[in-house]
DNA sequence: AATTTTTTTTTTAACGGTTAATTAATAGAT
DNA sequence: ATCTATTAATTAACCGTTAAAAAAAAAATT
């Protein structure tokens, strides 16, 4: 392998000394134009780049953010990445992703991983294991030693950060709402996040507005489960044994496994059975019928995100006030729905 | 904000010299017992962490990864992602994402911002804008400097590096006969990555198929296009324009749209319309009916392709020979196709 | 007690870059 | 011819770490 070319090399091949090389490349007014333009055209020549780990080391900033992710295949996380990619580019900032499979392990490895001059700060969602546990110490001491982090979408009071999130509550309250107004009166909740806490907001915000309707609660008609396996088992027969003209579903795993099994049972959408679901990406509108849904805003949330660690990250304030921003969500009406008269 | 402690705090706070506190920690023999002691019991009080920038400029490697995605929302790149992520972590490598956005622009500007001392090597799949306009450049100028690649998927033959592909041609011309072998007759292929060598591939093969069955090949039931946009525009009145009995599907998009328009018009599936389609990740199954697929296999993929960087990295000779390998695919029989006979 | 050996610690240099301070060289003014 | 400005290039310090060389201190030998 070719070695990459340094400014002690320029140097020397040219005759000069480093530092001259360096300003020159820099077209600091100090050096003198001829020898500007040669140092110039040689470093071109030879295809030099400067070295950012030297850089970093001197400037004790890495101009980099870290991303951690719990699961790459959800496309609320790929959305919510697209967002926090477009500002920190436009902002010069690098991302470095890691992905922390909901494992609470490979979440602490990632934190102690890139908390070592690697990055400037992190914006992560917490692991499905450790909100299970109700472990977050390791949040903690990554902010005490000094890298601020920001949260969204799954988050814990008891650290102090900034935070970004989605009204879970006020959005399920909405959302079962419009299934009311729109005529349901059996309305079933399906659930495969049940171990999350935006999982527990949403089933709140479903019990909330039945309560406020005067509906009563069936638990009969929840169905609350923590992995996409354990939901399929659990409501395998569940069209059999209840009669339902609606579903709100917290995930986009709930939603779709609704639709399956209803048109599988030949109910019609959405005149037997209204459907809405917690979703992002494309697929709600290429499922047949569409499926209307309780949209996040994912791209927005990583933006919001991203903007708030770099202010902090540029701001040489030494007191700093946590920041929670919400996101509103917004209910896309489509064709597992119907229409409000 | 606190700062890191740093081996030069730790020295003087101890009153020894740095070098004295650097082997401490690192457990060398030439310190005494009770001097490594006090060093490491202070270190551990003042939560030292060795700074990897420190570490990196010394040892000339960073032991990072550099992943450039054309698009983080196709479950593919995710799949092939979590197999780069897997074995990148088992060989304790760090893996930084950048994602191009499909545009060649974003895709020279990742790679000229890692190949600075950031990264020891790329895994990369080409931006569509790049394979459009047949431009490499860059790819060649980053290996020429000494770094290596790896691509996989989208791949171009001009550039001499290490490649992961999937044997497009023969999967096509493999999901084609099982059409015709389950009684099809007349196969329409679907396409709306007609701008990617590997849709020409794809396209290639069903032609192929066709003729070796000695079936025409009539371009009224060939629909291409670049985008997703365009193909709905293209196909929307396919159906009532054409008579076809299955459809070959070469991504994710035209796949889903040929099932879709198909249910809109009444037609059962798979008794009056088969269809095939390229797909990775779990929504095939989710679709009512379910989607027959030819599988990529993405995590293996990532496997592959990591495995093969971190052996060029690892290995100190000079000479080396670019290899590529090629990962089959699986033909998936879910719903969407009638069973053999 | 003086010398040698061993153990322990410190100093120095290096990695690749930037930059403030310094020196050297040149031009202009007295 | 001497002094002062101005300009150009160099030296040295620094970021955090480690390896090799040097020095100092302690222990063992003569």
């Amino acid at each position: 392998m070719k070695s990459k070319a340094t400014l002690k090399q320029i140097a020397k091949e040219l005759g000069v000394s480093v530092s001259t090389v360096s300003k020159a490349l820099n077209d600091s007014p100090e050096i003198s134009e001829p020898t500007k333009l040669r140092v110039q055209e040689y470093a071109k020549l030879k295809n030099y780049k400067p070295n950012v780990i030297g850089l970093n080391l001197k400037n004790r900033s890495t101009r980099t953010i870290g991303v951690i992710l719990p699961n790459i295949l959800n496309q609320f996380f790929a959305k919510v990445f697209t967002g926090i990619e477009k500002v920190a580019d436009e902002k010069g900032y690098k991302v470095i992703t890691c992905i922390s499979n909901e494992s609470l392990e490979k979440e602490i490895g990632a934190l102690e991983m890139l908390s070592n001059g690697t990055i400037d700060g992190f914006i992560l969602s917490i692991s499905e294991e450790a909100q299970k546990l109700q472990q977050f110490g390791h949040f903690k001491s990554i902010i005490n030693e000094g890298t601020p982090i920001v949260m969204f979408d799954r988050t814990a009071d008891e650290v102090n950060c900034d935070k970004v999130v989605v009204d879970d509550l006020d959005s399920a309250i909405n959302a079962t709402d419009h299934l009311i107004k729109t005529g349901c009166k059996n309305i079933a909740l399906f659930s495969s996040i049940d171990n999350l806490s935006v999982g527990k907001l949403r089933a709140d915000g479903y019990r909330k507005a039945l309560q406020t309707a005067g509906l009563k609660v069936d638990d009969k008609l929840i169905v609350l489960s923590e992995t996409a396996e354990d939901f399929d088992i659990i409501s395998a027969r569940f069209f059999d044994e209840n009669k339902v003209d609606a579903v709100f579903a917290l995930d986009e795993h709930a939603s779709v496994m609704a639709m399956k099994m209803a048109i599988k049972k030949g109910m019609k959408i959405p005149d037997e059975l209204s459907i809405i679901g917690f979703a992002d990406g494309v697929w709600s509108k290429r499922l047949t019928p569409s499926l209307s849904t309780v949209s996040q805003h994912g791209p927005e949330i990583g933006e919001v995100a991203t903007k708030m660690l770099i202010e902090k990250l540029e701001s040489k304030e030494e007191i700093y006030n946590h920041k929670t921003t919400v996101v509103k969500t917004e209910l896309r009406q489509r064709e597992s729905t119907r229409k409000l008269i």
